[in-house]
DNA sequence: TGTACATCAGTGAACGCGCGTTCACTGATGTAC
DNA sequence: TGTACATCAGTGAACGCGCGTTCACTGATGTAC
């Protein structure tokens, strides 16, 4: 019982291995991805770059529509984790317009494949994958809005122009990670200096907006 | 001589009738990309939704990523005479931020093929056409920021600054166009609304926005 | 205007290829006792 | 601990299908004289 209870707390060699080819599925179709997109890859290109027989592709995913999910989930799950870390940073306070494009800029050369996943399906040809992106972006857009409530004035605004301001940073940034993903190093700094007067001129006019509920 | 200029100042009827295919072929495949993205559409389907057998393809165009060219080509030369009109619409000066909106809602709903593409393949699978559209909005934002330098102020901006300025909308814009070519009906007044109050956030910024060359 | 020839948009057969999915299987890992 | 059986990740052959591209062709339209 003992034995038992210590086995079954620690993954087997067998979930352990299977673990470890699907996170090779996973990375193959990211890599097949920065090429081409999603609707446009095939089962038979993942499982020939993860390194396993196509029929073997079934054992982790019941389609490619359901890795494309994972992919989602995947992506956002670095993204909420950079916003985290972010939060944590003191050096938010003093310059958090520049700090956070310098966090999004080293978020977006540590994960350029998760990042040209969600600029490239939010608006690619499957349905299903567009649907999830919006919703992850609108709920990253919730959680930002809170965030931005710590800025001066800001907090005093109604809830709904908390989040339309949101969504206009959200928007701003995916911009510039989409851009970046395409340039080449000479030009990210021309691109994120000019993300960075965008992002100062929305925030000029906060303290002449007039925010009221319910016009 | 007289006979032969007058037969040859009027398109010949083998011309119309050719071009009359290519133009079924352009709007399969305008047809075809409202479920999937260009890069995996087939020859074939497009030929098959226009009508003709595959191999008269080749008589219009080299390959596939000619055609998506053209598409490029097509949907930006509506988008800059929907900008001539807005240009010529007296109701412009009073009310600028309202009417642009009002204008590219039209735009789309009269045009979701043309917009859907550009949203779709801006950062699709295609390099060739991501450079031909990056290259397009690039040019409708130069364009865009000499029309910005009519409002208050703004005239007196740096170049740069305006071009900052003009990508931004350019980018809020589009933002808005995407989102209205998946929303229903139903949900088009908040889009819209949302986007005018984002609008109207960033131009709050202007009179506060320091202006000056090359920092 | 009439005739003889050139042009060329569109056809249909054919090719080799990669696709998604099924099936019966293998053999290493896990479990019961 | 050792044995006998169960599980299941991964295999390889096979299928029917749609693909892009080639080729020689047809026949209506256009042109020269």
């Amino acid at each position: 019982m003992n034995d038992r209870a210590h086995r079954s707390s620690r993954p087997s060699t067998r979930r352990e291995s299977k673990e470890l080819t699907r996170q090779a599925l996973v990375r193959a179709a990211l890599k097949l991805l920065s090429r081409n997109s999603f609707d446009s890859i095939s089962l038979r290109e993942v499982t020939r770059e993860g390194g396993i027989s196509p029929t073997a592709f079934y054992r982790h995913f019941d389609d490619m529509e359901e890795l494309g999910l994972v992919l989602v989930e995947e992506s956002f799950s670095s993204l909420r984790e950079m916003l985290r870390v972010a939060r944590a940073d003191p050096s938010m306070f003093s310059d958090a317009i520049r700090r956070s494009i310098e966090v999004l800029l080293v978020h977006v050369r540590a994960n350029e494949g998760h990042m040209r996943f969600i600029a490239r399906e939010r608006h690619g040809g499957v349905r299903r994958l567009r649907r999830a992106i919006r919703r992850e972006l609108e709920l990253f857009g919730d959680e930002l809005a809170v965030d931005l409530g710590a800025f001066p004035l800001v907090g005093d605004w109604t809830v709904d122009d908390r989040r339309m301001f949101a969504s206009l940073v959200v928007e701003t940034m995916v911009a510039m990670a989409a851009e970046l993903i395409e340039a080449s190093p000479a030009d990210e700094r021309a691109i994120t200096a000019r993300t960075e007067r965008q992002m100062r001129l929305i925030f000029t006019g906060v303290p002449g907006w007039r925010s009221r509920p319910r016009t």
